[in-house]
DNA sequence: GTTGATTCACTAACATGTTAGCAATATAGT
DNA sequence: ACTATATTGCTAACATGTTAGTGAATCAAC
């Protein structure tokens, strides 16, 4: 490698224009992106290695882990709308590594399976994602990484459910 | 509409399958995913009514903030790369939201900056998504909201940096 | 048992994200 | 000057996200 250059540019302090900051709250859902981001980071080698991506690992995690699903279930659990499954699990039959059947009793349904193929990279994959998730808790600490999914978990809690005033649904 | 549909879809308990969960720690990319999720769709309202897609708001709010911004450093900002960000500024830029100058001492920079238009929007908008985030302080409360911030400060910190073991960039 | 609303997966059109690579420009080292 | 390297913004190709809408199938209410 030639000479180390300096990876901050000078001259580029980026003051705010201190005149009238127009939104004085800081951007949650960006801070929230940039966490994630950062998170997926992590793992995203391993993927790659394997030749999945992000979408792709989510699905077959949850279908090594419930067996069959139908891919409204998929979509809830992986947070995943309708429109974007579709090509996700097309693509992922095309690559062997899901399978389709539809149900009997509801022609509008299938039920989506992982392949002896994929089950066997999940295999391979698992170990290295979870020492992956040791060395996140290694460099965080344990108790922070704790504290992290609690307030996670707080969060999608407090905000899961209709704003406020809402008509529909009852007990 | 006719009779209330009930909101949870029977014999779809959703049981592990117990066997050997492949994966004990939960996928923690989904869930901070899934929290961006809930908190953007307190704003997704908002920018809906005036127009702007979530990284417009995002490109316009820093312009806001800081007047004259090259690519870069918006996508530094922003989040977003270099490839995103072509697509964008030349969609707002056709929008007149708006403008691109080169600069004189490297042509191959550029200054974009918010257009009249773009910055009478965002004080129409700021209101709005002020009150926005004093409502989801009311929600959560303000002391979990602070610590929200303080966590994913803490988590960024922690992750900004190399993995371990980089040989490049020194004090 | 037909009618009407709902559900399901899908498509279409478009905006965005990702990875690789490009041309033009600028800079460092010789 | 000259060459090698870096940087900047861009395009290309593709995967994904979003919104609206479709057709087939199911279900609710008459």
């Amino acid at each position: 490698m030639p000479a180390v250059k300096s990876t901050v540019t000078p001259a580029t302090k980026l003051t705010s224009k201190a005149g009238s900051p127009p939104i004085p709250h800081r951007n949650l859902p960006l801070l929230l992106l940039q966490a994630r981001e950062s998170v997926i980071g992590l793992f995203r080698p391993i993927l790659k290695a394997h030749g999945l991506t992000e979408q792709q690992w989510r699905v077959l995690r949850v279908l090594v882990e419930f067996g069959s699903l139908e891919p409204r279930q998929i979509g809830r659990l992986c947070g995943l709308s309708s429109p974007s499954l579709a090509g996700i699990l097309a693509r992922m039959d095309e690559q062997g590594l899901v399978t389709r059947a539809g149900l009997a009793h509801d022609k509008r349904r299938q039920a989506v399976s992982a392949t002896r193929v994929s089950l066997a990279l999940a295999a391979r994959m698992a170990p290295e994602i979870e020492a992956a998730y040791r060395a996140m808790e290694r460099r965080l600490g344990k108790a922070f990484v704790s504290q992290l999914y609690a307030t996670l978990d707080e969060l999608a809690d407090a905000l899961s459910d209709q704003p406020a005033s809402a008509d529909a649904d009852i007990g």
